[in-house]
DNA sequence: GCGCTTAGTTTGTGATCACATTTTACGTTC
DNA sequence: GAACGTAAAATGTGATCACAAACTAAGCGC
């Protein structure tokens, strides 16, 4: 009768769509399943060991999130990961990324401010330590707190595919040269401006953090992948 | 052995899953599925004269949508299409309308800025007449080459979403006052600044657009739907 | 030798069946 | 009478089968 300490909101488990979803997308990003290459659900089907229906939901969804383009009869194919998309999936975080920070500084609470001053240290101590897995962790924890701030769930949802792409990139491409301490500068200049309100400033320092990253994953990207 | 003189890409016979989705999106849009409510796979396969096979793909589909929220074994619900939702569609459409414009008034070649200039003479003309279905074609085709100007199909498909609601709702809700008037002398500027290349204003005319559509959609929902 | 046609294969799509989970309703017990 | 537990119905999920459309390649005619 215990009540299980878990999460305050009960998961259902999971379904086996659910899980497919999440490896062919995590095998898009990684690069296993090439861009552009077409996708065929038999094979995907073996190589995840389950049915054809939980592959053919799972495509549905991913075209729905613009990973796959589909055509009538004729299949999926990855969507083209080159410069450009990467440089389109940023244009979009850049606008959406000022966006948020605005609202944010407009509807922060004092609490949420406080949360999101602990998640800016907490990178901070990650980027000392140059451990990208954790640099990556603890940005992710910071933008999250920083999403939820902005209270916009459609904007998030927007948000969530580029995020996963581009954290995904970066653990492949790594950062370039001072980007970490870099980092941690904009971060600090953007909780200043939140913390203080200033709903303008906000926006300019998100979008000149997301522009600065995109320039450097962009430079990464082309001296590692060609 | 004649070529059929279709349209350049022949489109290869969309499938009934494609259909259903298109057809659920309506309804949701229309309120004939009620926001919030639950969906059941059956009652729309029987609704719609199909099989479930492809209501279950189209929910999936809409899922990745943001159109409805899906939790495992617990079957889809109609997301809430209520002021908050309409509002936040609107803050994104916002920014994302911000950096098309920036991005048309940027990369615009001659040809493309002579047809935006017609589709806004043509959105004039329909302005005139007053007739609301004819507006919503006019503005749509307007924005539709605004998107392509900007060349970020990423950006395109977020905004999609948004794009189908915002209209249906006009369709449902009517213009305020002198919006329609407004709506033309807001083209004007905005096109005038993309014309010129001047990106910065370009972003603060489209932005201004949206955030004035949104005041009076807002106020047209709240004075027809509750 | 080149192009078109045509048969064969592959592959996406739709339908039906079987099962697991959830939800609802009823009955029991304190 | 309320709360818990259990049985039954409803419903989402997964698997297999059957069909149709598209791609491939071989065969035929020019």
């Amino acid at each position: 009768m215990s009540i299980p300490s878990e999460t305050p909101s009960d998961l259902p488990a999971p379904s086996i769509g659910d899980r497919i979803v999440q490896a062919i997308r995590r095998d898009i990003f990684d690069g296993v399943l090439a861009s552009g290459s077409r996708i065929k659900i038999r094979d995907l089907a073996v190589r995840y060991a389950v049915s054809e229906m939980p592959v053919r939901e799972a495509l549905r969804q991913l075209e729905g999130e613009g990973l796959l383009d589909a055509q009538p009869h004729r299949g999926a194919t990855v969507v083209a990961i080159d410069e450009t998309f990467i440089r389109n999936v940023y244009e979009m975080r850049e606008a959406l990324s000022g966006m948020v920070a605005a609202a944010a500084a407009t509807r922060a609470t004092a609490s949420e401010r406080e949360a999101l001053r602990a998640a800016m240290v907490a990178h901070e101590r990650a980027a000392e330590t140059g451990d990208d897995d954790a640099i990556l962790t603890a940005d992710r924890n910071f933008h999250a707190i920083l999403d939820r701030m902005a209270a916009n769930p459609v904007a998030d949802r927007a948000m969530a595919m580029g995020r996963g792409l581009t954290e995904s990139l970066r653990a492949r491409c790594g950062f370039g040269g001072d980007r970490r301490a870099q980092t941690v500068a904009e971060h600090r200049a953007l909780v200043a401006a939140i913390v203080a309100g200033d709903a303008r400033g906000a926006e300019l320092f998100a979008r000149v953090h997301v522009a600065a990253a995109r320039a450097d994953l962009l430079r990464q990207f082309k001296a590692t992948a060609g």
